[in-house]
DNA sequence: GGCCATTTAGTTGTACGCAATTGAATTGTG
DNA sequence: CACAATTCAATTGCGTACAACTAAATGGCC
């Protein structure tokens, strides 16, 4: 059939990129992002953002490590995004009292406010999916179950760890 | 229960971080290019560059608009990734004789040898995972299934579509 | 109290990801 | 041929991610 192209071994077929689990993870990740896009440019958020406003609308307030936590982000993250909030008016960013190292984020009036609007969110998104809500939590359960294993895995694998 | 927070709302509920599923999507990407790291750096590559490179070991040579098509990834992200790819002597960059606007970007000797030892990298990646076979590729199959979704959602919701 | 390991944010440097713009090359149309 | 529209790569600007480092603050220990 095909001369130039010997039968490919079972390692080599491996190698295409429509076999690539990561690869649809990764487009699927940014398929959201293009839609979250759309959806929070009337909230003035980004993406992220968003994820970190979803945290304090739940939690009130709370130190960037704990927020860090959270989101599986580092201060390398935090700090710009979290000056940005400031800057925007969502977020007041103050030393704790008790500990001096600790930044203490909560949301302003009006960052709290912007739950308000949002509310329709999620909505917007979920129908974007075209999948139901049992579809969705299956695919959640999934990907943290993924999620889980390759963390442990990433632990055995670092070179780092004597 | 807690008489601080009332009922919450259907809507309020799908506010909670650990409803979204492009958290766990999210989270989900990040683990696996954290697992890549640490595989890809006997290579030299980072995970994007590792993309680009399996598309180059199965096209052999395309053009930059092409090599985008198939990574979902435009000019702006390409030209420096493949410009370091050139500087790292694994790929060649030359303007198409047919068509002076393209540019053809194909493997190098070297880039081309360096398929060999990436050949155990799938595996690797898989072990990782914790999935069978099976499980990846019907998760892969939903994840396309998603990204198709909320591609042509994309495509009606944008503002700018008149 | 003095000392040292640890904790916590912040900063720096590198590398995406994407919108918007630029500029060169090509194509379509008359 | 002339000219407008299109295509293509590159560049610029902004916002994450993350490793590595810095510096301030804390807590345990003697």
């Amino acid at each position: 059939m095909t001369p130039t192209t010997p039968t490919p071994t079972a390692e080599e077929n491996w190698l295409r990129l429509d076999r690539q689990i990561c690869f649809s993870l990764q487009a699927a990740s940014r398929a959201f992002n293009g839609v979250y896009r759309v959806v929070l440019k009337d909230l003035g958020l980004t993406y992220p953002q968003y994820l970190v406003m979803l945290v304090l609308w739940e939690q009130g307030a709370l130190p960037v490590k704990k927020l860090g936590e959270h989101l599986r982000l580092d201060s390398g993250t935090l700090s710009p995004l979290l000056k940005r909030l400031e800057a925007a008016g969502l977020v007041r960013r103050e030393r704790s009292a008790r500990d001096e190292r600790s930044v203490e984020v909560r949301p302003t009036e009006e960052g709290a406010a912007l739950r308000e609007r949002a509310l329709q969110v999620p909505r917007r998104i979920a129908a974007a999916t075209g999948f139901d809500l049992d579809e969705i939590r299956d695919l959640r359960e999934r990907l943290d179950q993924l999620t889980g294993a390759l963390d442990s895995a990433a632990l055995d694998e670092t070179p780092g760890c004597s």
